[in-house]
DNA sequence: GTCTATAGACGGATAGAC
DNA sequence: GTCTATCCGTCTATAGAC
């Protein structure tokens, strides 16, 4: 009955390995050995090496949907909105260094990260995965924080679109860099707080 | 004695398979299929695989280092900054944008960024390529413009390392989606334009 | 479900003729 | 320098015993 415990085993030990070597470079023999079986097991679990990848680009769709800050959040509905009425901006800085530092260390969402960006140009089913998980949903959200922001007199009027993207982005490729030199994380977060509280200040109503 | 031009071709022709398929998803074959010979025939002008990528890697090396715009810069050297003189915030947004479309469509050059980024986890003389090129030498760049702003009294009194990241990381990120998605290119265009001149609005002194 | 054994394709690399 | 032919290893995948 451990069948989907192993499952769920050669879908872990796949996503470390496919995140640091890539797919192609990632040897069936590897997972079986990082799971502790012969490969010709893995055959009991998938049909193949592709089916192994399709389940788990998947598992990683359907778990993002469903936990994802920047998926579940409508700023466009008046209810979600009105939850979020007791916002300041010094509570939005915490809340996205904390965010930030949750997926920068998460197994999960790092692993994930750096497969798509390593799989975007071989893969399209990645390509769309990668521009929407850490790009779209993630700019659309804090569009809609800096509108939310603007109307309620927290934020100077400005672009919106232009104003998240200048948030967000900055710290999209400070994680890359933590992704590629986890020795700088230290310096990296200094940084991104810097850029967050600068950004707030300089936007804000008194600026 | 085309030894040097075959030699060049096979380079070529390493770096357009490696940048979308990666150094170990490229068989030897396809160069040489590509180059238009047999694999055989590679070993005339390189030890092995391992060999042209170490070429390929001292080349791109070499030609950044001697023509990067970013690596010749000397905002501390005088005669440098005098040269400059000229420059207003106007001017800047011109060039920055003109630099970005060279950037962009460079076969070279966007090739070699492609490659680095999907081989940043499994070799670690290309991690330090990416992050010196495409990061480092960036924004040390512009941290020498912004200080020569602000000195100049175009820009407002600010931390210029965090201003020449908020200027350039949102850059890095959408030529990264234009690599991924080149059919966004357009859209993408229009806002790295908002984007540069919303910066240079509302960094500015008047601001 | 996991194992051993093996098929069959393809990878990098070498030898030797031209 | 390029070619054909070949070696040897590893890859994905399958067959069949337990």
């Amino acid at each position: 009955m451990d069948r989907s415990n192993t499952k769920q085993q050669i879908l872990a030990a796949a996503l470390d390995l496919f995140s640091t070597q890539g797919y192609e470079a990632t040897a069936l023999s590897q997972i079986a050995d990082a799971v502790g079986i012969r490969k010709a097991s893995l055959y009991s679990h998938f049909a193949g090496k592709q089916e192994i990848l399709d389940c788990l680009l998947e598992q990683l769709r359907a778990r993002y949907d469903s936990r994802s800050l920047f998926t579940r959040a409508r700023w466009d509905d008046p209810a979600f909105a009105a939850r979020q009425a007791d916002i300041t901006p010094d509570a939005v800085v915490g809340d996205i260094l904390a965010q930030i530092r949750y997926i920068l260390h998460d197994p999960q969402i790092s692993k994930a990260r750096k497969m798509l960006l390593i799989e975007q140009f071989r893969n399209e089913r990645m390509a769309r995965l990668q521009t929407e998980m850490n790009y779209e949903n993630v700019l659309r959200y804090f569009e809609g924080l800096m509108e939310f922001l603007i109307r309620r007199g927290s934020l100077r009027i400005g672009d919106p679109e232009i104003m998240a993207a200048q948030l967000c982005l900055p710290i999209t490729v400070w994680l890359g860099l933590c992704d590629r030199e986890p020795d700088r994380e230290e310096e990296v977060l200094a940084l991104m707080d810097r850029h967050v509280r600068r950004f707030f200040q300089i936007n804000g109503r008194e600026a």
